[in-house]
RNA sequence: GUCCCCAUCGUCUAGAGGCCUAGGACAUUGCCUUUUCACGGCAGUAACCGGGGUUCGACUCCCCGUGGGGACGCCA
């Protein structure tokens, strides 16, 4: 449909950690770049010299490196073209389509108040507007010198048609009075170099577009398409902040959730295709739409995006959130239990535990005491065997024997795993039914006390006949002894 | 205050005039399953902001009201 070329970009500022709200700007954009075998671009304004930190813009950098949403080309700094920004200015007052301003900041607080007071909306008074300012009158700054009647609309992709009218529209200062450019300008200057198609926001820019539409007009250039999207509130509603929720990105990462199971939730998030509530990469890149997309805002859900997390957890390939718990997790583990991460054995149990857990600390947690070869610690007091010793007896008895079957099973081979002499969760559990039998017990009561010693964990989340074919026997004989002497 | 945008279960949403006694998901409630922790299965509670039009017919279209949000910086 489109002959252009699709090219879109994010362009965060670096004044604080990425925020999910960005996240979700730049995955749609993201999306609709790959949908299109488009560009899809990074920008990094960071005109406001006094609060743009180089730390941030790493923090920004990694954490899309960590969503897997790299940029296409170069990533353009706003504050190396300076000089462009100046030029381009001037240009326009020499055009007679903008002009020197040089109000103070007092005087123009001053004529905003007064306009408040009568009932309109604060704007610059245009006080320089006609006063043809020459260039020698340092310090100044540089103002659009927008029209004063007349229209200014555009389509938007999501919303439709969406007009001002010019006399509501200010005069916007485009170069500061210090010869740093402010955002509405620099950002057409740079959409128009950067050859952007689409311009995918946050609809708190809706506002804003009407400045810009006349700078593209006033540079010659082609408008983009815009598409403003919904904003994310917080629980009470309001655009979603410090105040009202967790906004950062590496706060997620650090909470343990993947990347994709984050991405899922945020594309949700204001967009929907269906029924569907769980989505792959590709599948996003292959059903988003901007048509489907929602127009009012949405509420940040944590407990939704807990459940995607388990969904995308439980869907992981093992041997990669190994690799993801070895380098964000390691303070999850004893250092006997982070070295046994790289064995065949660990791999083995991250399936079962798949299943059962939702975000990667919880993984850890429960792999540590497993991996562990020694044997682990653990509060036996409120085991239901404490009531009645008689019948503790009798499960210890029993217990001796179930280990003394499965030695022998391991006796002939070399082997110190159960699994590699044929033992199953099957073969496990008609032992144990077996021995229940023969000594009277029920099964929970022949379970409790050994699934409490052998996984070492107070509610682990692995099955007990599950984890004995895995654990290396040693550990499982030493933690049965444990066992028998509580 | 002014301008802009928005309005379906608690939340995310489906719904493009009859398919809607409004569907799905999260959360929640009950039951089932169960060696544990979960998962899972089944069932339940729960919504079209209000008022006018248009139409044979409105959740869907229009207008008004109300409510909510956003923007009004020499921040981005």
């Amino acid at each position: 449909m489109n002959a252009l070329p699709v090219r879109v970009r994010f362009a965060p500022s670096p004044t604080g950690f990425l925020h999910i709200g960005g996240v979700r700007t730049a995955l749609f954009n993201y999306l609709y770049a790959r949908q299109h075998q488009g560009k899809f671009l990074l920008r990094i304004e960071d005109t406001d010299t006094d609060r743009s930190e180089q730390r941030f813009t790493d923090d920004i950098l990694s954490s899309l490196k960590w969503l897997g949403m790299g940029a296409d080309e170069p990533i353009l700094y706003q504050s190396k073209r300076l000089p462009i920004y100046q030029a381009s200015a001037e240009d326009l007052i020499t055009r007679g389509l903008a002009y020197r301003c040089t109000c103070t900041e007092a005087e123009v607080e001053a004529a905003r108040e007064q306009m408040i007071k009568d009932g309109k909306k604060p704007m610059y008074a245009r006080t320089c507007r006609e006063k043809n300012l020459p260039a020698g009158n340092r310090p100044y700054a540089i103002r659009a010198k927008f029209p004063l009647t007349g229209v200014t609309s555009f389509r938007d992709l999501i919303r439709g048609e969406i007009s001002f009218p010019n006399e509501d529209l200010d005069d916007f200062v485009m170069i500061r009075s210090n010869g740093v450019p402010t955002y509405n300008f620099v950002v057409v200057v740079d959409d128009i170099e950067m050859k952007i198609s689409h311009v995918i926001r946050g609809d708190d820019h809706i506002n804003n577009t009407p400045k810009q539409i006349f700078l593209y007009e006033a540079l010659k250039a082609h408008k983009p398409i815009f598409a403003h999207l919904p904003m994310i509130l917080g629980q009470d509603k309001k655009k979603l902040s410090k105040r009202n929720g967790e906004t950062s990105t590496n706060a997620y990462r650090e909470q343990g959730y993947l990347p994709e199971a984050l991405l899922n939730f945020l594309v949700r998030l204001g967009w929907s295709h269906g029924d569907q509530e769980l989505f792959t990469m590709e599948e996003m890149i292959g059903l988003f739409n901007l048509e489907n997309v929602q127009v009012s805002g949405a509420v940040f859900n944590t407990e939704k995006l807990l459940w995607i997390a388990g969904e995308h957890l439980r869907r992981a390939d093992p041997t990669r959130l190994i690799q993801i718990i070895k380098e964000d997790f390691s303070k999850s583990f004893s250092a006997a239990s982070f070295s046994a991460l790289d064995t065949t054995y660990a791999l083995s149990l991250i399936p079962h535990l798949q299943p059962k857990v939702k975000l990667l600390p919880e993984l850890a947690g429960q792999l540590d005491p497993l991996l562990d070869p020694g044997v682990r610690a653990v509060d036996a007091s409120s085991l239901k065997w404490n009531r009645d010793e008689s019948i503790k007896a009798k499960i210890k008895e029993a217990i001796l024997s179930i280990k003394g079957e499965f030695q022998a099973k391991l006796s002939g081979s070399s082997s110190e795993i159960l699994a590699s002499c044929g033992v199953d969760h099957a073969v496990v559990d008609s032992v144990f039914r077996a021995t229940c039998e023969r000594f009277g017990l029920k099964l929970g009561e022949l379970t409790q006390p050994l699934r409490l010693f052998i996984t070492g964990h107070p509610s682990a989340s692995i099955g007990l006949f599950d984890l004995l074919p895995l654990m290396p026997w040693k550990t499982v004989s030493e933690r049965i002894e444990a066992c028998l002497k509580a």
